[in-house]
DNA sequence: AAAAATCAATCAAACGATTGATTTAATTTT
DNA sequence: AAAATTAAATCAATCGTTTGATTGATTTTT
């Protein structure tokens, strides 16, 4: 069973993500929440406030498993990059709430402390992505380095994208039932492919 | 001279971008634009139809030049599509605003007619992918076609996130003066690179 | 053990401010 | 004269926040 602290973050957060932070009213938040208007002001000062715990809530653990991968001696750099790639693709759909909210965030400038909050989690995942590289080209397993920044982008951004928008694929592309399922698994092997080629690793399927 | 209708949009366009809708009064609007309060009803009618009007406004053009491109019959397949995304990354830029907004909007569930609009405009581009595939392979320009909906997330997912977090990249690389302009170029050689892999163009540079 | 004091949790009600929208009259531009 | 624009006032609705009071359990004092 939640407290009540945590039942109102949950709710807060996933009207956030349906409607903006400035479009959710903190009654409305309540009435989901089942709880008094006061408790917003009780638990966490203000909905403002109430909005960054969102992010600590969320953001703790996301890329400690990234570093724990990191560390599997026997795997391969590639193995371990595709690993964690993995895990980022399945934190984004169990998280789905949170990570809309973290995209609308990425581009909005309102939040002042949630930014900086973002900038430096941002820096810690770029910091992962360089030493990837730099491992798997100290052990002659990547032939070649893309540029650190379009590598990200394009992880991060073909996995947001093609999540954000599968409802509108699936439509295009006249999908039926399983296809989700299909899609994530394609998907997954797409990325695959991609980086492979981006690090000039040498094809042994 | 800009009229007394284009210059809300404009300045409402720009606020929305930076502190998103909900959160922009027409008060503001108004003072931004130096006109009075009464005039988005007069012009417009109502806020939301404001927002609408931004899209019809921005959205019109943006899809024209690319099927001006697929008639240039002397330009390869492969070309003709990295004209396009050429294209597009300069109109991201020239119009940025107005895409923040339309990512924001991507991501949210508010206005519905929108919304509606997006996913048309979506499709559109979708099927002209679709289109660029077809020609290529009925060519022989393409030995291979990705998945549809993952080239156009890569593309359209690199190009929105790297351009997203350029300030990002450019601190954690310490880039000096001029590293705007040397990214986009790297940008667009990246995404050419990624491009011929995928359709499995033959090289010859 | 009984009484008193303290605590966190919760509530309904109200606060002042702001919102988008509308109106009416006056003014300017065409 | 007609159309465009401004100014100022006003509307009901909603906003985030605060308030004072109450509850029930826990702790301290007697």
């Amino acid at each position: 069973m939640l407290s009540k602290e945590e039942n109102i973050l949950i709710h807060a957060e996933q009207l956030f993500a349906e409607k903006g932070f400035a479009a959710t009213s903190t009654r409305e938040i309540c009435k989901a929440a089942n709880v008094n208007i006061s408790m917003i002001a009780y638990y966490f000062g203000s909905k403002d406030k109430l909005f960054e715990r969102i992010f600590e809530y969320r953001m703790q653990g996301g890329i400690t498993y990234a570093y724990q991968v990191l560390e599997m001696d026997h795997l391969k750099t590639i193995d371990k990059f595709l690993l964690i790639i993995d895990k980022y693709i399945e934190r984004v759909r169990t998280l789905k709430s949170f990570y809309l909210i973290l995209q609308r965030e990425q581009i909005n400038n309102n939040n002042p402390s949630t930014q900086k909050f973002i900038r430096e989690f941002k820096k810690n995942y770029l910091k992962l992505f360089q030493e990837i590289l730099n491992t798997g080209i100290r052990k002659g397993e990547f032939k070649q380095t893309p540029e650190l920044a379009f590598l990200h982008s394009t992880v991060t951004g073909t996995i947001l994208t093609s999540l954000n928008a599968i409802t509108t694929y699936k439509e295009f592309l006249n999908g039926g039932e399983g296809f989700e399922e299909e899609y994530i698994t394609q998907l997954k092997a797409y990325l695959k492919k991609i980086l492979k080629y981006l690090l000039g690793h040498e094809k042994n399927d």
